[in-house]
Formats: structure tokens, sequence, C-alpha cells
DNA sequence: CTGAATCCTTAAGGATACTG
DNA sequence: CAGTATCCTTAAGGATTCAG
């Protein structure tokens, strides 16, 4: 399905994420949500992933939120969920091609996480020493 | 690098997001979260901004939101918040140098919002009539 | 095993009014 | 101008139970 010279109205440097109903603000928030981040990370490291190893990877996930985030990272094609039907079932997620194009931007920044967290850490510090001396 | 000669406690390789209480979970979900990607954005193209430009850039925020926002990442070391008191009083936001080592990955992901966001909407378009067909 | 469905509690977020 | 404070509504998210 390469339908792609459809509906040639919007142009491409047309959408803004900085604009108020724009989808690529939806976008932007999707993939930069608190587990998506973590969950397409862990398929770009891994590659197909059941839903089991993705609960524990992601310590501290709930089932519920993870099989949220998953449907959501699905609709809007960044991986594939397929279902292999054996006994027990088995269910893989994998990235799409699309999804594919994420693993660098999303990879800076975790590793950006980690490589400065103890930089946050003391700015913190030094933020809430400053503002707590409010007498 | 092998940071030698600081709080040996912990080592830099043990920070890990996927980790159940760690600090950097907290931050990689602070910088991706809807406003602060936009704000930090704003504040990397254009430089030093008053709240009410980033109020308009960011169209549709609230001016409770934009605070929030704005303290947090001033709380995190990412930005400074200058007083003028002049009258009426003005006030500008800045990226810190820690601030800056975060344009890079997160005009990335923009971009990749604005580029890709056709190949989402084509996706969901495809999920929706898939998973709406249950008949 | 992989979820869907339910309930429930907390947190996010908008609207409005007011202050230095 | 740049917030703070308050109220209120919605959404996020955890815990639990049940089903294919």
């Amino acid at each position: 399905m390469v339908a792609s010279t459809q509906k040639v109205s919007e142009p491409t440097s047309s959408w803004d994420p900085y604009a108020r109903g724009c989808p690529s603000r939806d976008v932007l928030d999707h993939i930069g949500s608190k587990w998506a981040v973590l969950v397409l990370g862990e398929l770009g490291r891994h590659g197909a992933c059941r839903f089991t190893r993705l609960r524990q990877e992601l310590a501290g996930v709930s089932e519920k939120m993870l099989t949220q985030t998953l449907r959501t990272l699905e609709r809007d094609g960044l991986l594939v969920r397929t279902v292999y039907p054996e006994a027990p079932i088995r269910v893989e997620y994998e990235l799409t091609p699309l999804g594919q194009t994420l693993r660098g931007p999303l990879k800076a920044l975790t590793e950006w996480s980690v490589q400065h967290i103890e930089e946050v850490l003391d700015a913190r510090e030094e933020y809430d020493d400053r503002t707590a001396k409010r007498s």
C-alpha cells in the first residue's frame, strides 16, 4: 500500500508542532511519553519482543499501561503486533521500518538522560537550597 | 573517560531508565513531556525568551502549565530564569550550557514528527479500518 | 500467556480571578 | 507583565478480576 500521492492539499512544510491542533504535536507526545520511549528503545536494541519480556524489562510498568502504550504505537505505525496461535499463545512486537527511523533520536535522548543525570541532580539540589531559604 | 575522582558511591554506568526508581527515568519524562519539548525547542531556536512570547509561541498552552514546565526545567538545570525589575517587570528564560546539549536530540525528535507525520496518519487510518471491520 | 474489563485513587490540566 | 491561588473537570494510572 504505497498510496503516496493522494491528498496533495497539505504540503509537508505546513505541519508544525507549535500550532494548536497539529497532529505532529500528538505524535511527538506519543513518542516522548514515559513508557513509549522505553518500549521503542527496547525493541530497537533487542529486536522482536514478547509481552512478558517487555513487562519485565520496563521495570514497574503495569499491564494496562504497557498494553495501552503498545496499542498507541501500533496504531501510529511504529511497531507491528504478531500473534502466534500456539498454546499457550505467543505475541511478539517488533519495530516497523518507520519505527526503526526513531531508534537514533530516541537513543540519543535516553543516553542523554544517563550521561547528564548527575548534573541534573546537582542542579536540583542547588535549586532546592536556593528556594528553601525563603525566611 | 572513566570518572575516577568524584563520588565513587555510584558509578555512571549504573544509571538506567529501565530501572524502577532511577532518576534518569524522571528526567527522561521531563524532557520528553508535551510542553517541555516545545519550550526547550523555542529557547534553542530563538535564544532568550520572555514569558509572554513563549505563551504565544506554544499555541494553546495555559499559563499554569507553562509556569509549571518552566519551573521543572529550571530546577533540572536546563534553563535559567532572569528577572529584570523594570516597570513593567520583565522576565527572560534562556538555556543553560546543560540545556544547550539537549538542542540536537530534541530538534531531531521534533523534525521527525514533522517529516513522518503523513506516514503516521496513513498508518492510523489503516489501523482504524482494520480494527473497525469486526463484524 | 496475553490481554480486556472493571473499579478506584491520584494527578494532570483548564478557567477564572487576583497580586506585586 | 508575569505570575500565584483557587476551583473544578477530565484523564492517567494502579489493582484486581476474568477470559480467549
